[in-house]
Order: structure tokens, then C-alpha cells, then sequence
DNA sequence: GCCAATTACATAACTAGTTATGCAATAATA
DNA sequence: TATTATTGCATAACTAGTTATGTAATTGGC
């Protein structure tokens, strides 16, 4: 298997059907050696019944991780074998209890004959193996338990595109990112407003004249968010951050987290003590990563943006 | 899956179907993640593709390790969505040369991208676990292309059922079994002659107390073979080795080899030098053993058995 | 140079599972 | 107590592979 040496871990699944593949072609043929009467595929169900005398077939589903569709097939399938007896008492009549035959108790005892021989053969071969298939089949069971392949794919997948990401300070080349950026999400939502043009098409004066600051996140060297720290002329708050804006092909790659943090590290730097901001419920994913930088609701501000419906603050002394 | 503590290694089989389903299930979620128009299925195929640049059906199936219609569907499956085309220039018109088209090849790209994040998050799960599942499937795929989990089986089953014969000394209680069990076989494929009605039937007599020797396979208990060493009255040749019979329901057991090694240890012991016996070519299993016992065919010697038309000797001073 | 064997592929039918859905029987609730 | 929700199972339709088989195109042997 040459190829999976060229593919990488991508073709596990592949690889893992293949191999599968190849052990239950043997299996059957094994069945076959020992003259057992047991098709392969009903070894999971006939384990759980010989083990508990008699079940129901949703309980043996959900013992040998099967469907419950796949257990009903295989019982009547059983059924037909004369190794199991269906319909069993039960005050319930839904359930089919099923147990075995005396036939099927038979097959059981030349089974664990068949089962020592099997048992002590994959031993042998897990002993000749440097790495131990059975041992690591259990721990990527418990592990993706823990934490399923695709969620492990989603945070890998942040983690490099953050890497890929840079933040830097605006430069005069950024002004039509920084614009463009802002009127998308603004005007797909609400209507751009007055004081949004007021610093959209002059941020220089309207922000970094004033002691204000601009932050751009760059991948591949485009520009692809933005956000900014106004200052404010109010007692209680230092500077307002405001402007946020991310390409929505880019969203879901962690840029807000990262603007939003190289914001509050510039606005300490500044000697800030306390940040505002303004924004709407209906931005959802906004509204999260605000509460996950640290900012907490507040009430009762006048503002001059009639899309503002929820305002939010941050004591930059807490951490 | 506390199963498969119960069930032993029997159930690998079921173990890594179960595996191999909550593998790709999630292969399948993370292809859309990455929003590449690739069903994860045709992935070994598509692989190839961008490996060779082009190919035929039935190469890129053995390269991959599927059947060739598996490739057919696949490939049918690619041309419809646009990712490959089929009956590229060819001398051979058998063949259907495939080839990505341009939207193949730009997928290739993203692919790539993803392969990198999967084959990361893989390797930090085998990382994580004490063994490693990639590599116990490769040395697996080592080991059964040695020997087949078949084979293994097979083996295992004879050394085991080997180890639950005992071969003992000829006692008056083992007659009848050393009559019935030799009338079988040669009845079956003979007549019996006065020859062996004689030494059938007066063992005693007609073996032992001529310094000849008997021995008799058991299991668990039961008489299961019989073979015999018989003095014999000429100048080239101790003993003869005859009445070698195994009860057709346990051939295939390595009963025969016991017994053999048996009656040549027991002749040693007696000092003999050479040992004789007659056989007939219709009963292969029987040379066989006979050539596994070390025996070599010789010719010319007069014999009362009608049957007989091979004629084999051992010289005992050789190992 | 013709007929048989082989090769390359397609198609059909099967396998061992799955999800979706429907139908009774039972449990819960207003 | 009547209605609604839930449970347990069966059935149908689908998936991703397989083997068996059929049909052209090519190769090989006499």
C-alpha cells in the first residue's frame, strides 16, 4: 500500500475501509474453517444474547453500536437461521424480545472454541507489531470521544489561518479597505448614517488627529478587517471602539479576536482605563466577541447612531 | 465501547467497521467545511489524478487498491461533476484515459490546504495515544501480506488441537478401534485382504509378540488413530511401518505426523536402522506424510498386499 | 490471416450497513 | 378521560463498496 505513503493521514478513512475490508473477507472464511452455522455480521448480536440470556432489539443496538434497523434485520435474519426466538413474553408488546435457541446455545460453545483461536492468533500478530492496533483503536475511540476529528479540524484550522493573519497600524493605502469594509456590513444591515461618513471618508482627521487609533488585519498581504479606538471627550470612558469591520469571506477565522485584543493592548498602552462601545443585537457574532474580549452591557448613554440598541463597557484595570 | 472487552479480539472486524463509519462520517463534514467540491469518497482517485496527470481505469483501481468498478463509478460520478475528463487520446480504444479538467485542478489547490490541516490534527492524535494507529495499519498490512489472518488461524488451530492428542502404548482395550479404524480406509478405497484380516485381528499375536509395536492417537479419551511398527524378516529392512489409520473426522489434525514421529522415536529405541513400508499413490495425504516423515520411495520388493504400488524406506541413522 | 485468448471497461445484482419514515403500543398531560 | 408525545420496531430507500458477467478491442498461436 505504497499510495497511503503519498497521500498522508488524509486517506486514513481509505485506508481504515481497505483494511477492514481485508480482515472480514478472512473472517468469513474462518466461520467457514469451523464449520460455525454464524454468518460474521451476526457475531455482535449473538455475543450480547448469549451473554444476557435475552434482550430487546433496541437494547442490543445500542450495546454493539449498531442501528437499530441493522439489529432488526439480523435478528429476523437469526430468526430464519433457527438460532434465535423472537417475541418472547413481555407485558409490553412493542418490544421483541429476543433469545437464543438451543440450537444457538450449541453453536455458542464450538463459538468459544473459535473465539480462543482467533483471540490467541491477533494476539500473536499484536506482539510481532510494533504499535498496538487494539490498544490504539481504544484510545482514538476515547479521544475522539473527548473531542470529535472534525471539531480537532476546526480549531487546526483557526489556529493556521490565525497565523496567517497580521494586524498592523493603518497607513493612508488602507483609507478604501477601511471604508469598504464598513459599508459593507452596515449597509447590508442598516443604512449608513452621517456620522458613519463622517469618519469613513476622513479617518485621519475625524480619528488619529484626535489621538484616536486604527487597526488593519492584512492575510496574504490584503487587507481584510479593520477596527479602531475613537477618542472620547466623556468623563467616564477613554476610548471608544468603534469601526470594527471583517471581510465576510474571511469571517469564522478568529480576525475579530485578534483586532479586537491588539485594540485593548494599544488602548492600556494609551493609558486608557475604561472603553464603550455601541452596537446592535441583530449582530450576533459581534455581540460574542464583545462579551468574549470582556465588555459587559450598560444602559442609558445617549448615542448618536439609530442602529445602536445595545452599549457595552470594558475596565481595561481588571486583567 | 465496553463491547469489545467482553468479545475479545474476535471482534475486530465489527470493532473497525464501527471506526471506520465514525471516520469518514466526519471526513465527509470536513470536506464541506473547507468547501471543496470533492465527495470524499472519489478522494484515492482524485489523488492519483494530480499525482500522474493522467491514467487508466483500471491502473488507478490497483494503484488504489479498489475493484475496477469502483473506479468505473467514481470516475463516472468526477466526469459528471465536472472534475475529470474521460477518453483522452489513446491508441488503445479499450482504454478510458482520465485526466482532471482545469476545475480539478483548481480544487487540487484547496485540497491541499486541507490535507495539510487533516494530516496535522491526525498526527497530534497519534501523538496523543500511546500507540500508534497509523503505523500498527501498515505493519498489519505487512504482516498478513506474509501470512493471511487465515493462515495464522488455521495454524493455530492445528498446534492447539495438537496439543490435545496423546498418543499411547497399544492396550487390549484399543482393539476394536485398531480394526475398525483401519477397515475404514480400506474399505473405503480397497478390499480388505487376508493380509490384513491376520494382523487386524490378532494384533497381539500377530505384532506385538513378534517384537513388533502399536501406538494409539486419543482424544479426550477416545481411540482416533493407530499405527503400528512390524518386525520384519529381512536382511535390509527392521521394521515395517503399517496400519497407519485416522479417523476421517479428525484429519487434517497433525494426528498422523504424532503417530509417526511416534513409531520412528520408538524404533530408534529398539535400534532399528531402517524402516519399510507400502502405500498406494491414490492416497495422497498418506504419501505426503510419509515424505514428511523423511521416507523415499524405492522399488522392486515383492509384497502379499494387492493394493500396494509405492514402496517407501527411512534409514533411521540419518538425523 | 483467422480463431481463440486476453484485456479494458461497463453494467447488473448483491452486501452490510445507514437514514428517513410510518405504525402500533404505551406514557404523559390537560 | 381524551388527546398528545414518546417509544419500539419494521420497512423502504440510499451508500459505498463488492463479485459476476457481458462486450468490444487487441494480442497471440498455428
Amino acid at each position: 500500500m505504497n499510495l497511503f505513503e503519498k497521500t498522508g493521514k488524509m486517506a486514513l478513512g481509505s485506508r481504515l475501509r481497505l483494511f477492514t475490508a481485508r480482515i472480514t473477507e478472512d473472517a468469513a472464511k474462518i466461520y467457514e474453517l469451523y464449520d460455525v452455522d454464524l454468518v460474521p455480521k451476526w457475531f455482535p448480536v449473538f455475543f450480547v444474547l448469549s451473554e444476557d440470556g435475552e434482550n430487546t432489539v433496541t437494547e442490543i443496538a445500542s450495546q454493539i453500536g449498531h442501528s437499530q434497523p441493522s439489529v432488526s434485520k439480523i435478528v429476523k435474519e437469526m430468526t430464519a437461521g433457527g438460532l434465535v426466538k423472537e417475541n418472547m413474553k413481555s407485558s409490553d408488546k412493542r418490544r421483541t424480545v429476543v433469545a437464543l435457541t438451543k440450537k444457538g446455545r450449541a453453536i455458542s460453545e464450538r463459538l468459544r472454541i473459535q473465539c480462543l483461536d482467533v483471540d490467541a492468533v491477533i494476539d500473536s500478530i499484536i506482539s510481532e507489531a510494533r504499535s498496538n492496533l487494539w490498544e490504539a483503536l481504544e484510545e482514538w475511540e476515547y479521544l475522539l470521544d473527548q473531542k470529535s476529528l472534525l471539531n480537532r479540524v476546526q480549531e487546526q484550522r483557526k489556529q493556521r489561518e490565525g497565523r496567517e493573519i497580521e494586524i498592523v497600524e493603518y497607513h493612508e493605502k488602507y483609507q478604501e479597505a477601511f471604508k469598504a469594509l464598513n459599508e459593507e456590513w452596515i449597509s447590508k444591515y442598516f443604512v449608513i448614517e452621517d456620522t458613519d461618513r463622517k469618519a469613513l471618508d476622513n479617518p485621519k482627521s475625524y480619528i488619529l488627529d484626535n489621538g484616536g487609533r486604527i487597526f488593519v488585519a492584512l492575510y496574504k498581504g490584503q487587507p481584510v478587517g479593520v477596527c479602531s479606538l475613537i477618542k472620547m471627550n466623556d468623563p467616564d470612558y477613554d476610548y471608544e471602539l468603534a469601526k470594527m469591520a471583517v471581510s465576510p469571506a474571511m469571517q469564522g477565522k478568529n480576525i475579530g479576536w485578534l483586532l479586537g485584543q491588539t485594540a485593548l493592548a494599544a488602548a492600556r498602552e494609551l493609558g486608557a482605563s475604561k472603553l464603550y462601545l455601541e452596537s446592535n443585537t441583530l449582530l450576533k457574532p459581534a455581540i460574542n466577541l464583545y462579551h468574549k474580549l470582556g465588555f459587559k452591557k450598560v444602559f442609558g448613554r445617549a448615542t448618536p447612531y439609530a442602529r445602536a440598541n445595545i452599549q457595552m463597557e470594558l475596565s481595561l484595570g481588571e486583567d
